[in-house]
DNA sequence: CCGCAATACCTAGTAACGTTAGGTATGACA
DNA sequence: TGTCATACCTAACGTTACTAGGTATTGCGG
């Protein structure tokens, strides 16, 4: 389902999936693919530019950390920016999707 | 308000747009300007683009109208395949919406 | 022990597409 | 007469998710 339809939000689904607490990249990519019941598949290619662009932008704090198992691993935490910044994505998702929601309403009939 | 956030979500609002009747170019631009509250205003140069691209994809049917005013006018109507594209589309808009949702529910909290 | 899958990370190049920034032309109004 | 709104168009640009590759470790089955 997916295409360029989430060009410009994937950083709010990012944010999103961390929003509950820290989590390393690959669990990141699970995280959304079971939130989202399958519907958000991404490629480690999506998601590990937008890990490290995000925390460019001061709004994830990455730190590497061993794991029981022994392996390293790049674990991500919301900053305050970035719960700041997660709060204004979500209101500007909501104005765009009651914008859309708009635009359909009153048009949705289908003629028999 | 906008950005990158209507790639791919920018067919279905216009193919949204049309649902109601024929319009031309410049009348999509206002009446996407209109029924979104504001919240969409597209320049030209992003609106005639798809138009050209969704006659192409023959999901619109475009004839040149003579106004009353003696303007000419480019007229877009949806044909069958339009209107099946989007009631596609609007389907796909759900689910991602709704994704996006789930991903916002139940911030911190697993069922079991 | 060996091979393979899953985990876990990374980056360069590609392609899609909305926007910017220009251009043309007409009708209405001051 | 000049300026604005209307009405159309396109080339070039920049952003950004994806493709396709790469490295390395852990744990499994044979």
């Amino acid at each position: 389902m997916e295409g360029e339809m989430l060009k410009g939000h994937l950083d709010m689904i990012v944010l999103a999936a961390l929003a509950p607490g820290p989590a390393h990249g690959y669990a990141v990519i699970e995280e959304i693919k079971r939130r989202s019941a399958g519907g958000f598949d991404l490629p480690e290619g999506t998601i590990y530019p937008v890990l490290h662009r995000l925390e460019q932008a001061g709004l994830l704090a990455g730190r590497w950390v061993t794991a029981d198992s022994g392996r390293r691993r790049r674990v991500y935490e919301l900053t305050r920016r970035g719960e700041r910044a997660l709060a204004e994505r979500r209101a500007v998702w909501k104005q765009f999707s009651d914008a859309i929601g708009s635009l359909f309403k009153g048009t949705g009939r289908n003629p028999a």
